[in-house]
DNA sequence: ATAGAGCAGTCTCTAAATGAGACCAATCAT
DNA sequence: ATGATTGGTCTCATTTAGAGACTGCTCTAT
């Protein structure tokens, strides 16, 4: 089946069902793992477990409130869990679940094809904002 | 290459150019298209071609002004051309270009991954918000 | 002729999400 | 004693998204 019957017919099934955002998978899964975030969280988690400030300094420009908030989403939906060592003070280490795992696959194909194409759309915006001044 | 490879070299490489927004692919490129409107814009137009009020149509829950603004986005970045018939009223369409095409298929993948884990997903929620109601 | 609807938007106002950064108690190194 | 690190929470300001009125033009039905 070729991407455009997946997506239309994805699309034909969940308008069958009243574009109900809550029970739509593309909706309710891809809101949390397209996002900016939960994808960086995840690819920092590929390469292994990582502590709560590990990760902070692994993604720099995300702030506290950010990462706490997209752990526990991505904790609460079974991608990552979440392990409390009773050390002083307490360690917190994150690891990626077999669902989180297999998440890996479709992003990284997605990331491959963001960096295939980066030049074109780079090009593309350019071409855009040039037209754009001209009128 | 396993997608935990591609994934954790990717991470190195934009590390490295110290992880400016800018010049990262990811961060460039998957914040337009891993979003919400967009990927429903460009899975919907999959199917052909589509008219301003039919895309309003097919995604019912956009407003206009998010519609407006998805529209312009995706085609700054070359993934769908705007066509502006001079009729009157004007009418105007909006078809995929060959790199939007070229986006559908890892989109595809992505909402097959979806599809395929929604059940889980659902039950880790569940599961999450049972124990935290417990606690 | 005239009211209503559709076209492709723009504009404004409000509501929600995000980011920046202070603060917490406990512990270890200098 | 000072400062740093641990894993967060809390508040406040900024940014972003959403709801919906409004535009000018035309076609249709009454």
């Amino acid at each position: 089946m070729s991407a455009e019957e997946i997506l239309s017919k994805r699309l034909a099934a969940w308008s069958a069902m009243g574009f109900d955002a809550e029970r739509c998978p593309v909706r309710n899964v891809l809101d949390r793992i397209g996002d900016k975030w939960p994808t960086l969280i995840l690819i920092v988690l590929a390469a292994g477990p990582k502590r709560f400030s590990a990760l902070g300094r692994a993604v720099p420009d995300i702030s506290k409130r950010m990462l706490t908030q997209t752990l526990r989403d991505l904790e609460r939906d079974g991608l990552l869990t979440r392990k409390v060592f009773p050390t002083k003070p307490p360690s917190v280490e994150y690891s990626l679940t077999a669902l989180g795992r297999s998440a890996l696959e479709p992003m990284a194909a997605l990331v491959e094809w963001a960096e295939r194409r980066h030049p074109e759309i780079e090009a593309a915006r350019a071409r855009f904002d040039r037209d754009a001044e001209a009128a």
